[in-house]
DNA sequence: ATACCGATGCTCT
DNA sequence: GAGCATCGGTATA
């Protein structure tokens, strides 16, 4: 049962956290994944120099960070798809970008999309668990709280860390900024304080 | 364990 | 045509 729209209307940092232990479905016709979150990063829009939308930044990618919570934005990095949750009221383009899950049900249908030997390489950073769950541009801007990519009850974090965002180095000021939240100790997470 | 490097595709200038 | 919110390989310790 994906989680209501109301869920997404908190504050953009709030949010981040709140997604913590949140469960992560996408139903495709080879079969559903899903896995937890375990890792996300906070993007607070204008103001925020590491963000796509920083000084209301409005382009054809950007544009669907200015339709309201709960709205998908999947952008292309490379050769890899990444997947963030829109937040913030309709016209505030902010965004929290989901970095690591917990493989929850079908692993096999991951591994198979993954071609690793490790349940830990399956989801354990942006890329990858984009790649696991089957999450693609096609996603873009669905929203989270319908099928077939939507977000649901998961579990009670027991500590939650913070620190800075990862990839960033080039946007002096902003680097430093706790917009990094994840589940202390859990193994899936990217990468370790 | 960390460090570097090339692949590769889409968006924006 | 440049620049990236990455990944997986190879190299070294």
């Amino acid at each position: 049962m994906p989680l209501p729209a109301d869920f997404f209307k908190k504050d953009t940092l709030e949010l981040a956290r709140a997604l913590l232990g949140c469960l992560l479905v996408k139903e495709t016709e080879e079969g559903t994944a899903a896995g937890f979150i375990v890792e996300t990063e906070a993007y607070m829009g204008a103001s925020d120099r590491a963000a796509h939308s920083y000084g209301n930044r409005r382009t054809k990618r950007t544009e669907i960070m200015y339709h309201g919570p709960g709205h998908v934005y999947t952008y292309q990095m490379h050769t890899h798809c990444l997947v963030n949750v829109v937040s913030g009221r309709e016209g505030t383009p902010e965004a929290i970008l989901i970095r690591a899950l917990e493989p929850f049900m079908g692993t096999e249908l991951m591994f198979a999309r993954r071609k690793v030997k490790e349940a830990k390489q399956l989801t354990n950073g942006p890329g990858k668990l984009a790649k696991a769950l089957g999450i693609t541009m096609e996603d873009y801007g669905r929203v989270f709280y319908e099928r077939p990519l939507f977000i649901a009850e998961g579990y009670e974090p027991e500590q939650i860390e913070t620190g800075p965002r990862i990839g960033i180095d080039n946007t002096d000021e902003a680097k430093h900024y706790p917009y990094r939240f994840w589940i202390k100790e859990n193994r899936y997470v990217s990468r370790r304080a």
